[in-house]
DNA sequence: TGCCAATTGGCAGTCACTGCCTATACTGTG
DNA sequence: CACAGTATAGGCAGTGACTGCCAATTGGCA
């Protein structure tokens, strides 16, 4: 972390985060659809035109993560190798065992909005099905099977949703690992016998 | 088919239908995002109030189907027994048996349009997400296994959207109903061993 | 310090979508 | 066959997300 990356990166990076957590306390406090993107702006003093270039939409002011762009690579490596869903899942135990309490708070957060407000939801499917297109190209072509690539990354990343929405549904009361654990298993055995 | 269900519903649903065509026309002559819902609305000679009340997004306006609702317990049928997505299999050859090449050149037009504009996509994946949601609950109240019904049911819906997609950029030149069975195969086995 | 390029802000316009009220069918009764 | 009662269509006005365009500002660099 912390590259220097350009000073003036830096600022609109920094401005980002900060119409962010404006957009989320407004979201929070009065709903998604109650809050326009002018209040938005003004609370974050920056004006609705700058908000618009940065975000595009007023969904991605929820839905955008810096750590999404950088997450993607790593994904990809772990999918090529022998055993996919065992490396993925290694990776996410990894990975969710690094994340902080704050980390959690904000992504239950996010969650809780995103579930909230059906444009939210539609945005995420959205996000989440451009991923998949990447990441499944870049499978695609380390593995030669397109089609199956295609097939298979989708069904993954949307069983992952399907995962959190669970937990989101349950109130955040099983962790988020374990649900990813056990839609991991799912999707790795296959659905094709009962098996009970 | 062709249930009397009152003169009123009759009516309504003819008018959709006049609607929706009028939308594809337009929409493939001048793209969704140029053709405004006022101008579908003058075209099939209803007040645009009317096309919303029926239709709710311009969106919808592609994305309905008006066999997607009683195609939901079908689905449900075939999952809830002891080899899911062989079952499943089954019933889609001979659904895509059935399909007369009008309803082929309809799904063709449709997709193609989709797949066009970021904004039907989105709209098509939402509408998945809501199929996948009843499907799941459907299967999960017959099977007794909440999360797993979940994310099973999302990552097939998902898998066989992406089939669709590859379908599309693949120019339709190998028969869906191919593609459909090839997921099921991928989504059946799991992905656990690269197997070759 | 002064020039060039990039970034930001303000303005006006388009269009999807909604609530509300009126007009107009449709449905089942005397 | 008329007639009340109800559901449905149309018109109107308003909101707010989003965009293109131009002017002002800011930052980078010689």
């Amino acid at each position: 972390m912390a590259e220097p990356a350009g000073l003036q990166a830096r600022k609109k990076l920094a401005a980002m985060h900060r119409i962010q957590n404006a957009a989320l306390d407004l979201f929070d406090e009065h709903g998604f659809d109650a809050v326009t993107v002018e209040a938005v702006a003004e609370a974050a003093e920056a004006s609705p035109r700058t908000v618009y270039r940065y975000f595009g939409t007023k969904e991605m002011l929820v839905i955008w993560d810096e750590e999404d762009e950088p997450a993607v690579s790593p994904i990809v490596e772990q999918l090529i190798g022998d055993d996919p869903i065992g490396a993925l899942r290694r990776a996410m135990r990894g990975g969710f065992a690094a994340l902080g309490e704050d980390e959690l708070r904000l992504m239950r957060r996010r969650v809780r909005l995103i579930y909230s407000s059906p444009s939210l939801e539609t945005a995420l499917l959205l996000n989440a099905s451009e991923k998949s297109h990447s990441i499944a190209a870049a499978v695609a072509s380390a593995r030669g099977d397109d089609f199956e690539a295609q097939v298979f990354v989708h069904a993954l990343i949307s069983g992952l949703i399907g995962a959190m929405r669970h937990w989101y549904l349950s109130g955040f009361a099983t962790p988020l690992s374990e649900l990813v654990d056990r839609a991991l298993t799912v999707l790795e055995h296959g659905f094709s016998p009962p098996e009970r």
